[in-house]
DNA sequence: GACCTGCTGCGGCATG
């Protein structure tokens, strides 16, 4: 785990091969990043991992590539002698351009290895493999699955395989992915490749060392740049919606009228036209991103940004951005941000958060209060990067209009006191740690194919001992694995056969899903609509999406009218129109939020400063929330019922708050969660405090009993073919210090 | 009351 002193790396520069060192010189750099000289001295003087952890546009990439390419430029092996993984195409593509001129000179070969890459560079390393393939996890899977013989020939004797943003890989279903086929890699391997993490500042780094060698954390080098965090300049904005507004989302879904009504007509302006007539004011002229949270605001927002350009007969400078957009539209909206020639403000969704170059953007800005320090300290990566410029970051809340009828959640203005507390949390340091991941079954399910399909069949023992053990499935036990494959080869799935001689082979729903094309991604994607207009792809809708002949719709920043659906082919015709209305993209799920951000936002509510960076709207809901806290005395009282409902305050994160849930409902309660707890519809405090008692009093929740009261259990492509009892006992091993928190939690609640 | 990500192999044809 120890890094070399400073005085060590001095000679870094000198142990770069002759030719790295004549490209330093013509690219006319005067010095190595500090991060790039503790990198080379990690990599060329130790034999093991290396994590590299720095912000964006630290030099990652030639802190990993330097000293790589110096230690394989006399490699005369076959197979490719340095794997480059990364989880976007775009990224790899601009990799391959950072990485052309310096292989070049090194006459080391380097081919781009993804599904939109050119068959003939692919086939050509095929023939010859060697030097540096940038390949995707897909890619990769493909490789295992239809081309088994030459995978081994490639990959097997790679030297040193770098992952490139390993934060994107550490929870989910595509991070157990990679971290598997990493070791199915390694099992081909006469000696593990030293595995290479490139990471930007993360929470916990031994958690990302432990993904990257499950085997053997402690002896990864972890090398994390001194931060040298630009100066933050900072606003918070708060913006109240108008009165009698019976649904503000519905508002937002309505497209501001193309003509002025009659005066006495005047549509009710709802807060994101109030923040748009700001944005517009501030950003136009320069390269800013505005993070809008979900598509639907996305494309609200676009177009009123459009709108405003067009009334004031400016050209329109402010664009949409998010994944269900072309492919196209999107890269031209890149190219333009990046080029700098015209000033450019990106209206996106996480689309543009990580990896791809954009070049900096003056400012960013966020509509909606963050969830997550994570993401906004990825999205403040993205501004401030030229030496002297400060990164600027705008929240702007929006918060419902308080009437008499209003409800006491509304009344906390839990958004805008969010926002302080993510603010206070962001200037702390503080970044959420990487969460458990739910698919760990499915994703196994997928894995258990891949390998039958890559070798023909195999027997349960090596399968096991292959998939299982330190890594992504370490949770799966010899019975858990037995009891999956079974539930496979059973006639109601027939993922699996078994040969007389125990032999595992695909069964006929099993072959049937290896061979299909979407095998190869361990995450679903929906069907949708495709939306074209003269030919041209503008992007897709959600299927569910209710379309007919003549239905208006706002997507990719202007307005449409359907003019033809074809349901063979699920193709949308539109023409341009005058009206609109801004689709919704749908989900009915929401972002986690961690324990320590709603412990902060208790002790926003308790505090009583005003921040500096709140606007004075935003200090009016903020002191008017806090004087909802302070009337309820919810710095102690943890029910309150109001009407019918009854509310319990527990000031813990999503999860342990679901987790409570369950219990709850395990003992017959409904509830729902919310930031700050629960809310038990037609309910009193007398009916819940004999059940919080006996939970309290009870020696020990069994979490296999709550695992049952859980809706929606585990998670994944193929989460349909767990066997139940696999499901439970996931969630169970995965929740069970939460179980123990909820019986602290019942004590606490008990009035 | 959420977002994002990826994709083979082959036959048949036209082209240089």
């Amino acid at each position: 785990m120890s890094s070399p002193s400073f005085a060590s790396l001095e000679g870094a520069y000198d142990r770069l091969h002759p030719k790295v060192r004549r490209w330093i010189r013509d690219q006319g750099w005067n010095e190595l990043r500090e991060i790039q000289a503790r990198a080379i001295v990690a990599a060329l003087d130790g034999a093991g991992d290396i994590l590299i952890a720095a912000s964006t546009a630290a030099g990652k990439t030639e802190a990993a590539f330097l000293p790589i390419l110096t230690a394989v430029a006399d490699r005369t092996q076959s197979g490719f002698s340095v794997l480059y993984v990364s989880p976007l195409k775009a990224l790899i593509n601009d990799q391959f351009r950072r990485l052309e001129t310096l292989c070049e000179a090194m006459e080391i070969p380097v081919v781009k290895w993804h599904g939109d890459a050119s068959p003939s560079a692919k086939r050509k390393a095929i023939d010859k493999p060697e030097g540096v393939a940038l390949i995707t996890p897909e890619s990769i899977e493909a490789m295992f699955t239809r081309r088994p013989a030459d995978a081994k020939r490639l990959l097997a004797a790679a030297d040193f395989i770098v992952v490139d943003e390993v934060h994107s890989f550490l929870q989910g279903p595509r991070g157990l992915h990679v971290a598997s086929l990493l070791k199915r890699i390694d099992a081909m391997a006469p000696t593990s490749a030293r595995r290479v993490g490139l990471s930007a500042t993360i929470g916990d780094l031994r958690q990302a060392a432990a993904w990257l060698r499950p085997v053997d954390p402690d002896r990864v080098d972890i090398l994390q740049a001194k931060s040298d965090a630009p100066e933050l300049r900072l606003q918070v904005r708060g913006y109240s919606e108008p009165p009698d507004l019976d649904d503000p989302d519905h508002a937002e879904g309505v497209a501001e009228a193309d003509e002025e009504p009659a005066s006495d007509a005047l549509p009710q302006r709802i807060a994101l036209d109030y923040i748009a007539d700001h944005l517009f004011g501030t950003l136009r002229g320069s390269n800013n991103l505005v993070f809008g949270g979900s598509r639907r605001t996305v494309e609200s927002a676009a177009d009123r940004l459009r709108r405003r350009c067009e009334k004031a007969n400016v050209p329109n400078e402010f664009f949409p951005h998010h994944g269900s957009l072309s492919k196209v539209l999107r890269e031209e909206l890149e190219i333009r941000l990046k080029d700098g020639k015209l000033p450019t403000t990106a209206v996106c969704t996480s689309t543009l958060e990580l990896g791809v170059d954009i070049g900096s953007v003056k400012s960013v800005a966020q509509i909606g209060a963050p969830r997550a320090l994570a993401s906004v300290r990825q999205r403040l990566g993205r501004t401030g990067r030229r030496a002297g410029t400060p990164a600027i970051l705008r929240i702007y809340v929006r918060e419902p209009y308080i009437s008499r009828k209003s409800g006491l959640l509304d009344r906390l203005h839990m958004n805008t006191v969010r926002s302080v507390a993510i603010v206070r949390l962001l200037l702390a340091g503080f970044v959420e740690p990487a969460a458990p991941s739910p698919e760990i079954p499915s994703t196994l399910i997928h894995q258990i194919l891949s390998v039958i399909a890559e070798r023909g069949g195999i027997s349960p023992k090596p399968l096991f001992d292959l998939l299982c053990g330190p890594g992504p499935f370490a949770s799966i036990g010899t019975s858990d694995f037995a009891g999956l494959l079974r539930h496979l080869g059973s006639t109601d799935i027939r993922f699996l056969e078994q040969a007389p001689d125990g032999t595992l082979m695909l069964g006929s729903e099993g072959e049937k899903i290896v061979q299909s094309r979407s095998f190869f991604a361990v995450f679903e994607t929906p069907e949708e609509w495709r939306l074209t207009v003269g030919g041209r792809t503008l992007g897709t809708l959600p299927i569910s999406y209710p379309v007919n002949i003549g239905s208006l719709v706002v997507f990719a920043g202007q307005r449409w009218i359907v003019r033809e659906i074809d349901e063979k082919t699920r193709t949308l015709l539109v023409a341009p129109h005058r009206g609109g209305v801004v689709p919704r993209f749908e989900r009915n799920t929401f972002e986690p939020a961690h324990d320590r951000l709603i412990a902060e936002m208790k002790a926003v509510y308790e505090d009583d400063d005003v921040p500096p960076y709140l606007d004075q709207s935003g200090r009016d809901l903020l002191s008017a929330g806090r004087e909802t806290f302070r009337d309820w005395d919810l710095d102690i009282t943890t029910q309150v019922q109001e009407e019918a409902d009854l509310h319990l305050f527990l000031w813990r994160g999503t999860q342990a708050t679901a987790v409570f849930g369950a219990a709850l409902s395990m003992a017959g309660l409904e509830c729902e969660v919310h930031d700050l707890g629960l809310i038990l519809p037609k309910t009193k405090g007398e009916e819940v405090n004999p059940i919080l008692e006996k939970l309290a009093a009870m020696e020990k929740i069994d979490p296999m009993d709550v695992a049952e009261f859980v809706k929606n259990i585990g998670g994944g492509k193929f989460r349909e073919s767990v066997p139940a009892p696999l499901a439970r006992k996931q969630w169970a091993d995965q929740n069970a210090p939460l179980i123990r928190t909820a019986q602290t939690m019942a004590r606490t609640v008990l009035m």
